[in-house]
DNA sequence: ATTATTGTTGGTAG
DNA sequence: TCTACCAACAATAA
């Protein structure tokens, strides 16, 4: 599922579903997910306790509680949360599904009593990458996160400095580093460099301020793109996005066929029409349609 | 059967 | 001690 906009997507979820809820019950047997603490001592430490805040950063979710316990949540790569009706209270007139049966990959439970209704707020999980870490403390991942680009906005001048420091790396590693900015993952970051007309394979301190403006931009437009995909009422085309998943298919925007290349061990789409490799700062305007152009 | 998948992390080599 | 690289984690879909 997640990188920002899945993630924000789900805070707001959580925030309906649960801020201000009491945990009357929580259920898991997942040590993996629930690690360091053990299945007996996470659902013991969160059973009674009211919800006050649901915050994200990066694809990070962070829970407060009324002890001041938080819990982090993070969905890996096949996390989800469901809502459904609870087994106590369940009132059939509801606009909510039944979650009476443990669904298919199931990992985490909780039933939470807000507003006078119990509901049921389940956490599923096929592979099991995801996390909830509970704890008092704040914890490294989350401390280490670079600025949230949605909460903090996306700092061009910022960044360009930082790239400038980097030896080697691509821009398309770049900017899935979650020190750097948190919340960018391939698809996203292939999308953003689409839309800025950049070469993913840039090398992050080929790029100026003008380029990590367009960038950033590109960022905006592919969150907000994403994120009002996921709001429609009925979910849309299996692939959603204009170039992610696309490679062999005519460029949206200047008809090139979309390649595809390997970058920081992740499949990465680029039109070699349209996104122009920078090789160093200043010097930008480099891409094959350019020099074709200027040959004929 | 084979290959690829929206993400971290922990181990190892340098 | 810091960084880069990569296998591992697990299940599905094409």
């Amino acid at each position: 599922m997640p990188e920002l906009p899945e993630v924000e997507h789900t805070r707001k979820n959580l925030e309906r579903w649960m801020r201000g809820g009491l945990l009357v019950a929580v259920r898991t047997s997942d040590a993996r997910i629930v690690r360091p603490l053990e299945p007996g001592t996470f659902i013991r430490r969160l059973q009674g306790r009211k919800v006050e805040t649901i915050e994200r950063r990066g694809k990070w979710i962070r829970l407060g509680l009324d002890d001041d316990q938080k819990l982090f949540i993070h969905l890996g790569m096949t996390g989800w949360f469901e809502h459904g009706a609870g087994a106590v209270a369940s009132n059939p007139l509801m606009n909510a599904r039944r979650l009476g049966q443990p669904l298919r990959f199931e990992r985490v439970r909780f039933e939470v009593m807000k507003a006078g209704r119990r509901s049921s707020i389940v956490y599923v999980d096929p592979r099991r990458w995801g996390r909830m870490v509970l704890s008092k403390q704040e914890i490294s991942t989350w401390l280490e996160l670079g600025p949230d680009p949605l909460e903090e906005g996306i700092d061009p001048k910022g960044l360009s400095m930082k790239l400038a420091r980097r030896k080697k790396g691509s821009i398309k590693e770049a900017l899935m580093d979650q020190r750097l900015l948190a919340g960018v993952g391939n698809i996203q970051a292939v999308e953003a460099l689409w839309k800025a007309g950049i070469d993913p394979r840039s090398r992050a301190s080929a790029l100026d301020v003008a380029d990590m403006s367009a960038i950033a931009r590109g960022l905006r437009w592919t969150f907000r793109r994403t994120l009002a995909d996921l709001a429609r009422p009925k979910k849309g085309s299996k692939n959603p996005f204009c170039i992610y998943g696309r490679k062999g298919e005519p460029c949206p925007r200047c008809g090139e066929t979309l390649e595809g290349v390997e970058l920081g061990g992740r499949s990465t789409t680029y039109c070699p029409g349209c996104q122009s490799l920078r090789r160093s700062r200043g010097a930008s305007v480099n891409s094959p349609r350019a020099r074709w152009g200027a040959r004929s």
